[in-house]
DNA sequence: AATGAATGAGTGTTCATTCAT
DNA sequence: AATGAATGAACACTCATTCAT
């Protein structure tokens, strides 16, 4: 499981630990300001504003203005991998995959607007920022699928690859759902509700899955 | 169920039937592009050429760029529905469900690129006009929320009306992941595969949601 | 003797008599601006201001600030060659290539900022354009060693075509000089002055170049 | 014939030995970097790095950037003085004058980038800065009429005043053609051959200037 | 109804210069 | 004396929109 390289953002200054502090700043002031009008609408000059410097500050932690949507693409992914791996105890039980599913929701709703923003800008990226993006996702895909697969036997339940891969896209894709499709849901839905009822359906589909 | 007015998008061209035709020029010329290039990269001018004349012959047509986006979304719905409609025999069978799925999934697949532009820029509308399409898409959940409702007696199942609605997103949004996913879907998925274990985990779940 | 293709400065325009007309008053406006800050430091929309129109329209007839450049060293050669075109008579006599030479330094003397300019900023241009220039130069050349070979046998006298091309290259710079020098040269001498004894000087030179 | 002052470059540095040895770094960087780019194109980071120091230490020993484009063509002028004054022996000979063009050509052709730059950039000097700049070349047109009328006696030649500048100013602009034309003149000669046509032709055409 | 030349506000980006450390 | 992070005015260039023909 080879894990591309992280895409090397330049710099002009040389002061690493400064790096991380302005970067975040960047980062911060972006999702702000992306969730707003978005990427396309939102400029150079509001970036830098929002982070809390000039436009010739901005330019000395980034090249273009694409860096930064990377840069907050980049960041969602590692925060999120970060909260799903300390959750990870290994035990193979239902409990671990209903744990996990409840903790990448929560993840999203309390990111709803970075990944709001990832969710929709993705393809403003270029083809590499892009596709390292693209493999990102496919990480948390395969997390899923680990866990999917590892509580299958107490389950007594048989699935194949093919179907772990695509039970695994559903967790994915249904927590996104709560990010992009908030608007129809929250109508209905506090996060707590959906988490169970999303899992319910989730678990009861997958459990019967080969009955009929 | 209200339906929204559908917004006018003002002409200086008198002749209706000219200003459907050089309207479905101007949408099939911005799909293509759109595709290509997202909204925001795509020019006017670009866009007038795609649909076969002038700049000042384009905003004959529209009021502002932001109008042919409306025009690309609007059509979509428009099709979608008249499609949708055409299946609906309001047999109350899971055979019908069943079709509905398989109709509208396949018709993302035939409109992949419609979908995925929609998808993507939706939120690039105004407020108002984002408002009328969210408001299309509230009607295609209904539509499905109305085939579910049906052929629940004959499934000897009773699911609240909104563990219905939950149903209903979830076959849209699977649906949506088809084309704004397949990037990943399409490694281990053909469309037909696709609707298949998307149905038979989607059945298997709602038939299941109320056992333990 | 091959001449290179005129170098294409797209348009957005199609109007081809419109271009002539806007491209001629970008020339003029820009020379008048060069001459005054050279080319670096005039801006894009200060040539469009000398042309008489909007930033806007100035980038409908080049693509880039270096095309202005190119236009204006373009339409130098092509008025010199003109010019010089028009006196040739092909006699074969000393008397014409007096008369060359006069014409040559005349035409400098009112082109004096075109000439200057082109001198200080051909370096400014691309790589290609400079080559297409740098032929023009040699164009030039090229007319002069024609003129003196034709003259040499009523003078009785043997240059190697080496030393023709080393008088010829003579006779150009030596105009140039006027222009680029023309701060220390009007001290002393007006134009009139100036080609009666450059002549002088050039003549005696070539007419005893062999003597000893 | 008074000498202009040094136009003073203000330092915050005291240590003058110290300015000496920054500024010959700064000298030399910037000219390899201006033949390379020019002036105008060449940052003030860049300068710095090329002197081997950062941008604020360059910031010590000038004020702005056009300072660095005055320090090198001052700096091209000494040398050029230098190395001409050395091999003047005011024998009043035709051996001194060919020997003086020879030096001074030869010294072009090993400063040709020096000479270049000089050539190219002396307009985009401060105006002060450019007629110090021009009182030097004087100078050096100067030293050539000196030369020339030392040695007229022994041509048994009269040449008035005004011939001589000419003349001085035929030699001065002949050396700098060597460095702005070798793109066209290296195609047939080498600095040696060149030194001897130009002075051939020189020479014959001062000697026979007033024959007819 | 159709054209396309004209407009100018707005954009991303650069870079000379400063100044606290 | 040396450093390099910070600044913001300035630049080349774009593009949605208008309007005379």
């Amino acid at each position: 499981m080879t894990e591309k390289e992280k895409i090397v953002v330049k710099t002009s200054v040389k002061d690493e630990s400064l790096i991380e502090i302005r970067r975040l700043q960047i980062i911060n002031g972006a999702v702000n300001l992306f969730k707003e009008k978005g990427f396309h609408r939102a400029t150079t000059r509001e970036i830098a504003k929002a982070a809390g410097f000039s436009i010739g500050t901005l330019y000395e932690y980034i090249r273009t203005k694409e860096d930064v949507l990377y840069l907050v693409c980049d960041h969602i992914y590692d925060k999120v991998k970060q909260q799903l791996s300390m959750i990870l105890s290994d035990t193979g039980t239902v409990k671990e995959l209903k744990e996990a599913i409840k903790q990448y929701f929560y993840l999203i709703d309390r990111m709803i607007d970075e990944f709001t923003i990832m969710y929709q800008e993705t393809k403003s990226l270029s083809k590499e920022a892009m596709h390292y993006i693209f493999d990102k996702e496919l990480e948390m895909v395969r997390i899923f699928e680990g866990i999917i697969k590892n509580c299958l036997p107490s389950l007594e339940n048989r699935l194949t690859d093919k179907e772990v891969f695509l039970a695994a896209n559903h967790i994915v894709v249904q927590g996104q759902a709560w990010a992009f499709r908030k608007w129809a849901l929250k109508k209905r839905y506090t996060i707590e509700e959906y988490v169970e009822d999303q899992t319910k359906l989730f678990l009861s589909g997958i459990l019967n899955f080969h009955e009929k």
